[in-house]
DNA sequence: CGTCAAATTGAAAGTCGTCAATTATCGTGG
DNA sequence: CCACGATAATTGACGACTTTCAATTTGACG
């Protein structure tokens, strides 16, 4: 079956490029087509195994992308923010679910019956680049889940959001522990936990819960060997 | 950066296609300038961070791609089988490392100077399936990794490798504990203790290490929920 | 100020890892 | 063909890290 994205470029990006566990820039494949859609908190923007019709981009506000097993339990792949696009899994049927983090508005664009070739070599190299990057961070992550404590994914999640953050020292968090917990692959109590020992260790401050200072940066990447 | 991989296309396939963590079928993405190499058990067949200027093809024998932390703690992303593609990963460098965990031979391509859309609409598309294939198990073991226990991810990779034996129910491992420890985010000891759990339990029968028959299938699938 | 959800903290349990010893397996050479 | 040595695998005992269960505190919002 022939992979359909209709890509067009859009060089006017809708938000700054602030980009995290996603894109590493606006990297400007998008459609003129897009049609802007809000979602309220924890609302589900699609869930797996739909059929895969659109694809997405972060407007404003923070997505997460997730698996879940039968008896509740989830796996959160990524998190998405402004810049950030996402939706792009499986030919087409959605392998994961997407949710509203918080309430947010993205831009839906409809794939059409054109297939990746026909859409023309920019843009197939474009989404190359991005299934590239998705690939490659998710290995990373299944390093992170595999194989680091406690304390070093927590550390780790820390510094990724703050890379992105003007000063690349303080985070303000868009998603519950239980977020955190399902992304980490622990539980709210040892997210929490984790937290409250780097606090006594001088290693972050927290203002309030959702708000966190890195404090000393450099312990903290040294826990990524 | 174009995406560069000169693809042409091989109607006949080297090997019967016997697939499994990696690719659900041969298909045909090959180009015919490849050339055979050998690899003796546990030789590297390139390294996280090198250019990536081949992608390869399994003969015979069994490759896995891993990632190391600094202090040798190993994850490993994939096995890979005869009629497996592998070694495509990032656009200039490889973010994993590959391994033969056999004696084996491969067929490596090399990538040419010409980008994606150069190469065709159809190769383009065998190309994206692919990425999207790798994706969407990545996903899957992400989910593995950070939201099962050691009983579930041993019955899981048990259940995965049977899918591509004859019957379905027996599998010969070309790999050591170590290998499946690192692939399923445990450790030797629990892998072992887990299959001598199973074993007690008669879900399976070890003749030898190596070899595994499944004798209670669906108990084993229904560890994954 | 009261209510509810989110987050923290404590205590206890359990799963999995670590360390260590034993057994099995395989290739090699006598 | 058997013995030997090296590597792989199993098993046990113990311990640590993380989870579970439960209670408390904090914070947001009407």
């Amino acid at each position: 079956m022939a992979t359909q994205f209709a890509y067009q470029l859009d060089r006017k990006p809708v938000a700054a490029a602030q980009v995290k566990f996603a894109e590493p820039r606006d990297n400007g494949v998008l459609g003129l087509a897009g049609s802007v859609q809000n979602f309220s908190q924890d609302r589900e923007i699609y869930v797996e195994g739909a059929p895969v019709d659109t694809f997405y981009k972060v407007v404003s506000g923070v997505v997460r992308t997730c698996k879940f097993l039968s008896d509740g339990r989830r796996q959160i792949d990524a998190f998405y923010q402004a810049g950030d696009i996402f939706g792009i899994e499986g030919e087409a049927l959605h392998s994961l679910s997407a949710e509203a983090v918080s309430d947010c508005t993205v831009i839906s664009y409809r794939r059409r019956g054109a297939d990746v070739a026909a859409a023309g070599g920019q843009i197939a190299d474009q989404l190359f680049e991005h299934l590239m990057q998705r690939l490659a961070r998710a290995q990373e992550h299944a390093l992170l889940l595999g194989r680091r404590s406690a304390v070093e994914k927590v550390a780790a999640f820390l510094v990724d959001w703050a890379d992105c953050s003007a000063d690349h020292r303080s985070v303000s968090l868009a998603m519950t522990r239980q977020d955190i917990a399902d992304y980490l692959g622990l539980t709210i109590e040892t997210v929490s936990r984790t937290l409250s020992h780097l606090e006594r260790d001088s290693l972050i401050e927290m203002p309030t819960a959702r708000q966190i200072r890195l404090t000393d940066l450099e312990a903290l990447r040294d826990f990524n060997v």
